[in-house]
RNA sequence: GGGUCGCUAGCUCAGCGGUAGAGCACUCGGCUUUUAACCGAUUGGUCCUGGGUUCGAAUCCCAGGCGACCCA
């Protein structure tokens, strides 16, 4: 039976409801239980046995097994799957003022309805908890065919395309998404519990900064003015410091114009952090506590099973230069040069691909780091100290000229955390925005202009801070054992489809 | 951006140059302890799109679309 007339007998079957002066989509329906919970809860009931308490449950109709005169329906709520015990004569008792009852259930239902049933709790002889049914109503009737009860929904298009039918048929789509809110929850309530405070700053911007990165780009109309959409919070939140907030956040969606892969989504979330008088050995340990206390609070352990690797959690975590690191996996030391010329003879001597573009020994250093060292880091690992050129926004290192106080932290080879003891002189600050602006002149898509108002901010006062930023949707992948970034946004963004005809 | 693979019934898939198939779902009949219920019967198609080769294309070729994976 194709698609429409499958449709189509449901329609009939929903208008045959109506006939029988009933709505095929109810208004409401009072739960008393959830399954998940009479599962615990009668999980000692023999085989059997009937409890004379009156439950009322509600949800989707999971698969349908109907004899003559007795069904078993299998419901699924939020928490999970129950079984309905649903007999004609107990039916025909309790509902007698509806004789149609029993044969509506057998011919107007369908796998995919929403029904509410209340009854008693029964085990059957089979060994199945059920609720015995006394009374029932189809509260919503699906006019769609769910996917096939055993293969279920495997496409992965479909399921990203339909992700309502993915949550329908694929628990631990649903389970993703439960933890993914746990995980968010939890490091709210690190931050708030340490005195952070979460403000939300704008989205619409005349100027995106904060980050390299190509952004959207959207338009006002009364104003008719094209904004950009941000692509960090950092210059808002480090504002908030000037105006005198000593520990704030925000968790939120950050839009980058770039390509789509496992990894990336255009928009995703991150969460940005902001403490005055910490540097970045302070912001380290934050970290550390963090993410230990989000993998213990939401998975009840460190030991992370990560695409078939084991992720050690337990604190402390390697801390390594970002020069010691390459010269373990390179035997260069980049501290010893001093001219670029020599540094890309060492480079391409130890095998390294497209560092031609590489303006500076720091951008080598930062092109070798990424080519040889960032796929190793499978156990956390703090990498520290970068070259001033690809750090705009850090201070320079107190004792290491050509570096900055930054780290980044690594785990199962992609970075999940970058932060720096952020850079508080005005005048240094303009000249590292007026590099940018070169850049940008000269081309670089990526790079953006002297944001004068942050400047401003600066020469007021920031105080000595820390700043860190985190890939939400990167940790949930990591605590979820999630291959793909698509796999924990619920709605990904995808190409449109080109329907035919059109 | 490059490479490999996929797209056939609502779902999961087979068919790979000669009449478009199976299981599940749906429809009808039977059935009071099933849980991929079972038994019997029926129904269901833009074979992703557009060209080309051929007597004949789901199948071979070219271009395009969407997606997956790998690489950059």
């Amino acid at each position: 039976m194709s698609s429409d007339d499958l449709r189509a007998t449901r329609l009939e079957k929903a208008n045959q409801l109506r006939q029988q002066g009933l709505t095929p989509y109810a208004y409401r329906w009072e739960v008393s239980h959830h399954t998940a919970d009479l599962q615990a809860k009668y999980a000692d009931l023999p085989a059997g046995e009937e409890v004379e308490v009156d439950v009322s449950v509600a949800g989707r109709v999971m698969a349908r097994r109907v004899f003559g005169k007795l069904a078993f329906f299998t419901l699924q709520d939020e928490t999970g799957p129950i079984q309905l015990y649903l007999d004609k004569k107990t039916i025909e008792a309790s509902m007698s003022d509806d004789v149609a009852a029993f044969e509506r259930l057998k011919q107007l239902t369908d796998v995919g309805d929403i029904l509410g049933a209340r009854g008693t709790i029964k085990r059957t002889e089979k060994g199945e908890l059920s609720v015995y049914v006394r009374y029932f109503e189809i509260l919503t009737k699906s006019l769609l065919p769910l996917p096939d009860k055993w293969h279920g929904l495997t496409d992965v298009e479909k399921r990203y395309r339909q992700r309502y039918v993915d949550l329908i048929v694929n628990p631990e789509v649903r389970h993703t998404f439960r933890q993914r809110a746990l995980i968010t929850a939890a490091i709210r309530r690190f931050f708030d519990e340490r005195g952070f405070l979460e403000i939300e700053t704008p989205v619409l911007q005349t100027e995106a900064g904060g980050a390299d990165a190509r952004p959207f780009i959207t338009h006002h109309n009364t104003l008719e003015m094209d904004l950009y959409l941000r692509i960090a919070t950092e210059l808002h939140l480090k504002r908030l410091v000037v105006g005198g907030f000593e520990r704030v956040y925000e968790m939120g969606r950050i839009f980058r114009n770039e390509g789509i892969s496992t990894r990336h989504n255009p928009e995703f979330t991150s969460i940005e952090v902001y403490q005055a008088y910490g540097d970045y050995h302070d912001m380290m340990t934050t970290v550390e506590e963090l993410i230990t206390t989000v993998a213990q609070t939401v998975l009840g352990t460190l030991q992370v099973n990560y695409q078939d690797q084991t992720i050690d959690l337990s604190p402390p975590w390697r801390r390594i230069t970002m020069h010691e690191a390459v010269q373990e996996q390179t035997g260069i030391d980049f501290g010893q040069f001093t001219s670029l010329a020599e540094a890309k003879q060492a480079a391409k001597a130890a095998g390294l691909k497209e560092i031609e573009d590489c303006d500076s020994i720091g951008r080598l250093l930062n092109e070798a780091f990424e080519q040889t060292v960032e796929a190793t880091l499978i156990q956390p690992t703090f990498i520290t100290d970068y070259p001033v050129e690809i750090s705009p926004l850090a201070k320079p290192h107190r004792s290491k000229p050509g570096l900055v106080e930054r780290f980044e932290l690594f785990i199962v080879g992609r970075e999940t955390a970058n932060g720096f003891s952020e850079l508080t002189d005005p005048i240094d600050q303009r000249q590292r925005f007026e590099a940018q602006a070169a850049r940008k002149a000269a081309g670089d898509l990526e790079a953006h202009d002297i944001d004068e108002d942050f400047v401003t901010a600066l020469e007021y006062g920031l105080p000595p801070t820390v700043g860190m930023g985190m890939g939400i949707d990167r940790l949930v992948m990591l605590l979820c054992d999630c291959a793909s970034i698509r796999d924990v946004i619920a709605f990904p963004l995808l190409k449109p489809e080109v329907s035919s005809g059109e």
